[in-house]
DNA sequence: GCTTGACTTAGAGCACACTCTAACCTCTAC
DNA sequence: GTAGAGGTTAGAGTGTGCTCTAAGTCAAGC
């Protein structure tokens, strides 16, 4: 009942290219995957949850490097040494969070310049008649 | 009244390396920076501003092409033409908004696999004896 | 006058994460 | 049996954003 997929439907079910799939492969952060009778790769659905997963390791900004640590503690230690791959996820859970609220900050700045800029050709449309009270506008900031 | 620092300084202040800062206005992110007799670089307050501003940009992962036309937009219409400018800045807003979306729903996938190898090391602690309930555990998810 | 240290330039080099190429293989349909 | 779609490999190439190098200039202190 295991229904295998090819690397072509691996890559439209992950969002991944082929390419990179078989990059993964490759680098060892995907284990060496099934092969049918002429060689081709035949991707599990187990295949394809890690998979998931080390996606999401990437999109948080997890570096290439310590997803192959990472899945070198999976593939080394499958059933134990959960302990050192918990503390590479609450490291690395530290730094998305540090990131996101770095984010939420940068954000906050170009909100607040958007609306200078709304100010600024509220002001233009009214040819200057009206000038926003208290507005002190330094030069620099246009 | 005006203090004018060193590429050095100015490196100190933003977090820019001094590489960095001269690679900006090679490329013209940052207009020509006014200089010293001799000819060194001296940054005004609002170069700085403008500089902090770009970082900004940049820490949210507009890609330097962008900022380029930004750059390019506030140079040839300093005092007018914000309407164009607000639009590239709600767009990038979009674009971070959706950006830390992705990084929330990705990091609640990671938090929650720290749960379950929290969960695993207790179970591992109590050799097995202590299954928690309703935890059917799929192979894959280690 | 000479050393030291901070600056200048043009241009080369690098790290990262893919992305593509070339040459070859294999299955299916006609 | 041949075309065409899709797979394989090793290895080269690419885009982005820096980062560094080499060779030179300049000002201050000894």
């Amino acid at each position: 009942m295991e229904q295998e997929l090819t690397i072509q439907q691996v890559a439209e079910a992950t969002g991944l290219s082929v390419h990179t799939l078989r990059y993964y492969e490759r680098c060892d952060l995907i284990a060496p995957i099934q092969r049918s009778p002429s060689g081709h790769r035949r991707y599990s659905s187990t295949d394809i949850r890690w998979i998931e997963f080390l996606n999401k390791l990437r999109l948080t900004g997890m570096p290439i490097r310590q997803m192959q640590r990472y899945a070198a503690l999976v593939r080394e230690h499958p059933d134990d040494g959960f302990h050192e791959r918990r503390q590479m996820l609450e490291a690395h859970r530290q730094v998305v969070i540090e990131q996101i609220r770095q984010l939420q900050d940068n954000l906050a700045v170009i909100d607040w310049k958007i609306q200078h800029y709304t100010e600024l050709e509220a002001n233009a449309k009214h040819s200057g008649l009206f000038k926003a009270p208290g507005q002190s506008v330094p030069p620099s900031y246009r």
